[in-house]
DNA sequence: TATGAATGAGGGTTCATTCAT
DNA sequence: TATGAATGAACCCTCATTCAT
């Protein structure tokens, strides 16, 4: 990565604690029981500083959204890219997310995939673009399971139902685990993953 | 049913069509999004007249969420108990949360299960005693399956983890449905049901 | 006094439990800090009552202190009345005020002399009416004083100044009293009389 | 007096002039009858400066009870302390209390002593430390009195009841002056001073 | 660029008053 | 006449956003 001046640097790391801050607060009080005024405390700066770095709130949010719907999409993807096997790029997919998101429980609080959508995006305004990126997710999904039901791989299903399927299973676990504070035994992603596989495969791969 | 006062039935009439007001347009605009104003508007009462009835907005939430998650735990329940066999209590539970959620789509954006938990609640103060009725529902589930387990139906995994993952599989199929506007193949349903039941049935059973 | 039908009779009893009612409120929590509800429900009757009966919440309270003030102004009057001498005539309003104030606590948190002259008033819009009655009583007072100088009783000063040290001093002592919850020693009352008397008569006569 | 810095000094001064805009319409209206829109309009500030500013309209009253009664007692006590003699001392508290006053017409319509208590307070939610800074200064008034009473200059009478009667007897004066719109003679406080005095003084030194 | 006071539209809530029954 | 639900203007307060320093 090219060095950037220290000026710009230091603009980016601002940037990146305001976000953080932003983070922290929306997950555990909700966007609208945030407050301009909390984020600049939280990130120890002032509530120009914010304006000098966000359009608006719903930028902060959205922007939290964007960042972290890219890092999620382009795990998921390298992840999955470096199998070749169809029914490993699924399990690698389900291990991606589940890895993602015990790393980010916050964000699954925020915009946890399926959780908030409609009202937040709605309510904050946010921009058709972060709404598209999810669909892109699931069409991708989807297509792995078209790929391996050619493959005879998996049961011939309609394959975005078996993306929704796997979509479905993998948020219970998740937010099963956040809601109990991560205490609840990871023992249930196991145990998600493996009902899932054997209802998706095909009759003799089960 | 007891005959009420008209006056009484007037009351719980006029209730309802406040209730109804205030969930049309929460699920459209979301709560923070719902002013007072828009719901008295909705409901063709004055402003007034809807803290005659509630105590504030979130009572007004509240008493929704209340209301129609009794309706659902009584249906599931309902259909549920008039089946004898494990599996047909399974599958009567999923098509009693199918048919609940296509009758009260605008429900699912409020609170879908799982659905805005933790946020919402926060923030609008919600009691604590409607937080657990999501988990009673889970808990019985959970019951049938470790039911259906000892007698061998279902697969030997976690009753708790069988549940979720129905959870998971039906609220996705529903948020399918309900964000693609109810235009969606219902057919999603019948494809989740199979693939979940194909993976939580025992081995002989499949 | 003559006999009323029954059906009138009722009514001013009504009326009577009405003001009562509202006397105790709003010597309790203060005029604005009581609603027509309250008043309505310490009554036992209904909002629409009240109002059958009185013109607004502001006529409640003028009739409230036009009907306390009829009853002082003829007290006092009365007990000055039945005295022939100057002197005798000065500590029977003073008498009569403590008095009246002993029975009517309520009342002087409410409007007690001077108290809340001005304020309640104005913002409640009190008829003028009321307002004249209490200085008709002050410059009986004075006319008394004046009598009494002439006669040479009191020392010679003005004599509205002498009744408004008179109405100073007894405020002083009823709002000791009160403020006390009717703890403070009704000696106060005695010292005050004597030192107000002390100060007020011509120099032989002290 | 040390040097501020003059963002600091600036912020004092708009708090002073919030406070003065609310001490004249509180007077003229009431605290009840006054909204914080025309204290904001009054000051020539937006309401939100005053929400930077003020906690709440109650602490606004408070702020401006705090202020002047701190005013007062400082005041006073200065006024006596200056003194020497007992009779000097009562002396210079009646003048400075009849000087304060005059300076602060105002503040008497809204918290002349004895004035609005109980009402006021609460409706209002004023502390109780607000509450007992009244009932200190009459204590230290009633201390100078047991001081006079042993050197055998004031009659041998409760210390708290000659308090009590300089205190309502004073209030009258002021409360005379203050309704009259300023035009009532001042005469009457010296003769209310002399009136007084006289009644309070031991038999020899009348 | 950073700060934080100022702004003011807008929201939830209250309550005196009305009026159909 | 008594009732109490309905009304809606008005109030206190919040908070995203702006801008002078």
């Amino acid at each position: 990565m090219e060095e950037l001046p220290r000026k710009e640097r230091e603009r980016l790391q601002h940037r990146q604690e305001m976000l953080d801050a932003a983070e922290r607060l929306f997950s555990q009080k909700g966007y609208h029981g945030t407050t301009m005024q909390e984020i600049a405390d939280e990130a120890e700066f002032s509530v120009g500083a914010l304006y000098n770095m966000f359009e608006s709130k719903t930028g902060i949010l959205a922007e939290l959204i964007a960042m972290r719907t890219e890092e999620f999409t382009a795990d998921v993807a390298g992840r999955m890219g470096r199998q070749q096997d169809v029914l490993d790029k699924v399990r690698a997919a389900i291990a991606a997310k589940l890895d993602f998101f015990r790393r980010h429980q916050q964000f699954f609080l925020i915009f946890g995939p399926f959780r908030e959508r409609g009202r937040l995006e709605q309510g904050a305004g946010l921009p058709e673009a972060l709404r598209q990126r999810y669909w892109d997710y699931l069409d991708r999904l989807a297509e792995v399971f078209a790929e391996g039901i050619r493959e005879g791989a998996f049961a011939a299903e309609e394959p975005m139902a078996l993306a929704l399927c796997m979509e479905g299973m993998t948020n219970a676990a998740i937010a099963h685990w956040v809601h109990s504070g991560g205490q609840a035994a990871l023992a249930d992603a196991e145990v998600i993953q493996r009902v899932f596989l054997r209802g998706a495969l095909a009759e003799g791969r089960r």
